[in-house]
DNA sequence: ACGTCTTTGATGGTCGCAGACAAACTTATA
DNA sequence: TATAAGTTTGTCTGCGACCATCAAAGACGT
């Protein structure tokens, strides 16, 4: 099939050693030498097999990235900034999509061991028990966690700090006069969707705002439970001057339904999301929401990755991220009503 | 490190050859003799390496995709499914974002290479004379490029019939009753832009409608592309009743960009996209489309890799996908104006 | 008791590469 | 000239799995 340092060294005459050398300058080789190499391996096409390489050196220079789904922008996003470092570092990725599934997890945590991937990147957002202990068994590969829950201490973590993100969002209603503002989250069975209503209901305290009950809705992270969510929410008995949404996908679903009813945005409900994603500059109107910074949380994690590839076994830490507002035009002054 | 077949061997007390066998099924053990291997198995944790045995049967299982970038949503969808089918087949997916830049698809042309994919995917869309001289490098590698430019015969192509898509998206405008219609694309060195771009000029003038100059608009693929290309529109002289705009992207910025100029949509301007993508159908109003086929697509690309893997150097397929027509709410009959 | 089958287990070579160890060859120094 | 020191390159083993080949143990017939 493909040519293999042995026939280099034949074509170049000389020791397969010397080959690998001058291949990998990792000790000295005489200038003549060095060429007749190269040439040789230009000649016959040559490209070394990483999985030989990999077999002796241990390690295989490449990531697994579970995620439960692209299909979200944020996610999407957030892998797009991981493959930019995982590049940079010369590191190769895997993507996996768990679409939730345990199954899946597992089948593609099984791969990735027997891959011998370097390290396995983790963002599924729900902290469920049985996935925890699936990644309990590889508790040697080097692990960190993005946006999840159990707090261990052979794993890094490094998270958004999405009460505080809350936090900033009902302020800025407040600030704008907003006292009647309702909720529509993620399930509470994923860190951020609760941290984030968390961080709701403990700012509206703060500022004695009453936060109504039937005005707090959990759906799903995706575009249609905002739009679910946005419907619910329309027919309670009375309207808020203004609706936190959980992340910029529900908000484009909720902001859709709202007009679909002839309700005009900003003018008779404000809208702000969270994750500040690429297209949320783009919606009708451009909407104000929060920012996680998703390039620096990837950089985060890449790096902190790297650094325990390269020093393993010691005690795992856990990084915050801090969020920031983005003003855009989706929430109005309460006395522009 | 992590347990070796030997130490499996050594714990059950059998041979490394046992061993295999049970592991592989690959010949008949005893009952007794398999449950002790498993149970050594299990209580070591261990995971057969990949990579060793890997370099002994010659395939890895792991298939790289090539792709500009996975920021655009219609790439994202469809990397989703690709990743889906992937795991379907037991094959882990390499995500590889090009950006398109030169130097990094090299990079990682070579990288895959050496990796031992057993594949490569590419969706590059830009028919670029170096980037092919440098896929030409790795001839022996199956490779099967999705929507992309040149024909030669050693390698498969699947496709999206843009000019019958264009058509599609025209025939419709003008079965509303529109005759004033622009056109907003991606950039014309991407074939998919430039097939649309011929397939709306031919609608146009199969209907006898005039396609004038300015209103037919290259710009890139992406959110901004479309929200410039829309100010551009917005700047002529004279503006269309209906715009159709060259992916899915482009036409949220669009939108965006000409409600925010107070213009209606679809009342005062009707709006067709193309791609389908998820969040289209969330766009105010939901976005009226031609559908790519993604699923299938990614299908199809991953069906035809696995029979050139199985069954290489047969002569390259070319498949052609069929767009279709998805209706929503951004394009009004014309009477309504 | 011996040979023949059947069932099960062991051995060693191989894949492509890296690196420890060491050899060959050159130049400097006594 | 012999020896040390330095320069450049080569030999050989092993990473962890697979597999073809061989070998042992037991069952059975004659």
């Amino acid at each position: 099939m493909s040519a293999t340092i042995k026939d280099v060294a034949l074509r170049a005459g000389v020791s397969t050693t010397t080959v690998s050398h001058v291949l990998n300058k990792t000790r000295f080789v005489a200038k003549a030498t060095q060429e007749r190499v190269l040439q040789a391996a230009e000649e016959l096409n040559y490209a070394p097999s990483a999985v030989a390489r990999s077999l002796k050196v241990k390690n295989t220079k490449s990531l697994g990235m579970l995620v439960t789904t692209t299909l979200n922008p944020f996610f999407a996003e957030l892998v797009n900034e991981v493959e930019k470092c995982c590049y940079r570092e010369g590191y190769n990725l895997v993507l996996c999509n768990t679409d939730g599934e345990l199954e899946k997890t597992n089948s593609y945590l099984r791969m990735l061991t027997q891959k011998r991937v370097d390290g396995i990147l983790v963002m599924c957002s729900a902290y469920d028990d049985s996935l925890f202990s699936s990644l309990i068994g590889q508790r040697n590969l080097p692990m960190v966690v993005m946006d999840w829950g159990p707090s261990d201490d052979y794993v890094d973590r490094i998270q958004d700090n999405s009460v505080k993100g809350a936090h900033l969002a009902i302020q800025h209603l407040i600030e704008q006069g907003h006292k009647r503002i309702a909720y529509i989250g993620g399930p509470l069975e994923k860190l951020p969707a609760k941290q984030r209503l968390d961080g709701f209901i403990e700012a509206m305290e703060q500022a004695n705002l009453v936060v109504q009950d039937d005005w707090v809705i959990e759906s799903d992270f995706e575009f249609e439970g905002g739009k679910l969510g946005m419907r619910q929410l329309l027919s309670c008995a009375s309207l808020p001057s203004a609706v936190f949404i959980g992340n910029d996908a529900m908000a484009m679903g909720a902001m859709s339904e709202a007009q679909l009813s002839g309700i005009k945005i900003p003018q008779q409900l404000s809208v702000i999301g969270y994750d500040n994603c690429l297209y949320s500059a783009y919606f009708s109107p451009p909407l104000t929401t929060i920012n996680q910074p998703k390039e620096r949380l990837a950089e985060l994690a890449i790096s902190t990755m790297i650094e325990r590839i390269e020093n393993p076994r010691q005690e795992g830490k856990m990084i915050m991220l801090e969020p920031n507002l983005v003003v855009r035009s989706s929430v109005a002054a309460v006395s522009t009503i």
